[in-house]
RNA sequence: CUAGAUGAUCAAGCUCU
């Protein structure tokens, strides 16, 4: 069982949805027993493409089955329609899962408040995160960088650092994702210098920069045509890691193209085809970009062309 | 006794709002 899951698991993952379903069903076929994770397994695959309608024929299954959903079920199917821009809907599944008699745990509470927060509505984020508190469960880290986030959306950056600083108080650690969320907030409000000064509050904290961490800033110098300074954590990255990934490629290669330095942007890319990150259609969108943008046409073209020789789908 | 598969929070382009 596990094995099968694992598989079903890897062809999710990689948005093989058609082959997902396909080896699930050849392994009924066999003589499996379907279990719970693997139909959780393939309901987030396809909650993970947007494809609502088809987990929720899974969901269907699950029953036909003679099993019974669990709270992954549930979350998994509330945070796609609340990534569909549906919170409301999805704070009545949430209803409908408690009347149900289950028990909605830390995770289900942080995907609704992240749906609201991401739609800026961080009011009703606040009101779930008071029924999360008054349900007895003491809202983790993740909780409150989902409010962070939001905050920062809103552009709320007083409050920002009020509950920053009372995380410990309010018995969360702060991790990396804590930084990073305060280093991009940061950043987007225009604000390098704070966000820098969290980048050296964070390392001063013994706490590693992620690729993450790295990428922000990057992507921040590139932004601001500091073009200099962003190459210099790129550098810094290839020497120490970790290694930039095509992300990161792709902020260089976009604030380049705006930077109007198309050569130095075109030298990142052939890196990176020599090299082991592959570009992905976002790389090859910031490239014809740059080079419709200065009229030459015809290298807009060829560029686009090869990502469809590297089979890349436009969008 | 123990281990292995499923759900939440952070980064890039374009477009739309």
């Amino acid at each position: 069982h596990v094995v099968v899951g694992i598989l079903i698991n890897g062809f999710s993952n990689k948005g093989l949805m058609r082959d997902a379903v396909r080896f699930f069903l050849k392994a009924i076929d066999g003589g499996l027993e379907p279990n719970l994770v693997m139909f959780n397994t393939l309901i987030e695959g396809f909650c993970r493409v947007g494809k609502i309608e088809d987990a929720l024929k899974i969901f269907k299954q699950i029953q036909a089955n003679n099993l019974f959903p669990d709270v992954i079920t549930y979350t998994a199917i509330m945070k796609a329609i609340a990534d569909k821009k549906m919170s409301k809907m999805a704070l009545n599944i949430f209803f409908q899962m408690i009347k149900q008699g289950f028990i909605p745990d830390a995770v289900s509470y942080c995907a609704l408040i992240d749906g609201f927060c991401k739609q800026k509505k961080i009011a009703d984020g606040y009101k779930v995160f008071d029924m999360m508190i008054r349900s007895g469960l003491l809202p983790d880290t993740a909780t409150y960088n989902v409010l962070l986030n939001g905050l920062f959306r809103e552009g709320r950056l007083e409050e920002v650092s009020q509950l920053f600083h009372q995380l410990s108080k309010r018995g969360a650690k702060v991790d990396v994702i804590t930084y990073n969320t305060m280093i991009n907030g940061y950043c987007c409000a225009n604000k390098i210098g704070e966000a820098l000064k969290f980048y050296e509050d964070m390392k001063a904290k013994r706490m590693e920069p992620s690729i993450v961490t790295l990428t922000i800033l990057t992507d921040a110098f590139c932004k601001h045509r500091r073009m200099d300074e962003a190459l210099q954590m790129f550098n810094s990255m290839l020497d120490n890691g970790p290694l930039p990934n095509v992300v990161t490629y792709s902020c260089l290669i976009d604030g380049y193209c705006k930077a109007q330095d198309i050569r130095s942007a075109y030298d990142l890319y052939d890196q990176m085809v020599e090299g082991t990150v592959s570009p992905n259609i976002i790389t090859y969108s910031s490239l014809v970009h740059g080079f419709c943008r200065e009229g030459r046409l015809d290298e807009a073209s060829l560029v686009f062309q090869y990502a469809l020789d590297r089979g890349l789908m436009p969008d």
